[in-house]
DNA sequence: ACCTGAACACCGTTCAAGT
DNA sequence: ACCTGAACACCGTTCAAGT
């Protein structure tokens, strides 16, 4: 025990976590490599031992806070798992500040919310539907729900500055099932044609 | 003709044109004030008589972004009209690198969009759905089309570094239109039961 | 393996002052 | 009305060097 007092050295890890509670006090807009790297007591540049650079950190959280929940189990009825696998989604996205952005980000990045998309299209295919359409459903349902909770999380904020929203968390979710159901009826729909006995 | 051979004071309007076309030549993250400030010839801080803030100037954009196709007329079918709204707003989305992006940040910031999300629900309530209805559908319709294209100009820039992505331009507008009619039928089943005639 | 110290090449924004 | 010059308070990332 060389160094001092308090152990110094931090994982991986560590950093990851300490970067999701930050991103969960500030904000994605100032969740920076230099905040984080003060949050956890060290210079900046020690970062870039642990990731490569700020887009894989936010890959990985992205990947943390959709792994948040456990996937939801089949019930047999596909459309009903359809739709608690968006609702389960959107409740990992809201449990972090910014945490549909993130996701949105390392989406459009190529890198993670690989998680999420798979979760939608193993409900999806629980319908019995072809993989092509399977996996175009999924993505459709993923960016709808990617837009809706950035969306409603943006207006969190402005919520806790003061300004009042038009609506309100019930709207907002009342809306959110309205989505999930006029894409689950689309689908719906497709199955009835689909499936030529 | 005082200060010098070219004339040297921008408009509002100036300044926005040369940041649409800086937004087309270098990206949305290589957008800054201080590079558009160089295109237009003039110091950072002149920026600022224009538009109070990079916020403002980004709405300005969206606006023009989403306005330059017009909207497409009413045909008398009301479910041809919203897949011609969806795809004409796309078309719109990727006439300008990182387009859909940009429109998105706005519509998050509460500040623009109004004009796209304006069209595509005009186009629903030829349906003759309530409002509550029409209102949500255009906002799950939009928040897929943003989702979309934005994930097709990511796509685009990786393209264009050399790395080959799956799929092809076919596939994406083939997804673009799956997506699109699986909203489309959604609707129609509640047409049917909505118009309890 | 994990970190420091120092630097590089940038950001958005403000503000007094000029014409 | 439109702009300059200079500053303020930051960024992400690299790299030699330390332990």
């Amino acid at each position: 025990m060389a160094p001092s007092e308090t152990a110094r050295r931090h994982t991986r890890d560590d950093v990851a976590r300490t970067a999701l509670r930050l991103l969960d006090d500030v904000g994605l807009p100032d969740l920076t490599m230099r905040r984080l790297a003060a949050a956890l007591d060290v210079q900046p540049s020690a970062l870039y031992h642990h990731f490569p650079n700020k887009q894989a950190l936010l890959a990985d959280l992205a990947d943390r806070i959709v792994a948040g929940r456990p996937p939801v189990s089949s019930s047999g009825n596909w459309a009903a798992d359809v739709r608690a696998s968006a609702s389960a989604l959107r409740d990992s996205l809201l449990a972090y500040r910014d945490g549909a952005e993130v996701v949105s980000s390392t989406l459009s990045m190529g890198l993670g919310a690989d998680a999420a998309l798979d979760r939608l299209a193993s409900a999806i295919a629980g319908g019995g539907f072809d993989e092509a359409t399977t996996r175009q459903a999924a993505t459709a349902l993923l960016h709808f729900v990617l837009g809706h909770v950035s969306h409603e999380q943006q207006r969190l904020q402005y919520d806790s500055i003061g300004v009042t929203v038009e609506g309100g968390p019930d709207a907002s979710a009342s809306a959110f099932s309205f989505g999930v159901d006029l894409l689950v009826d689309g689908l719906r729909a497709r199955a009835r044609v689909g499936a030529a006995r």
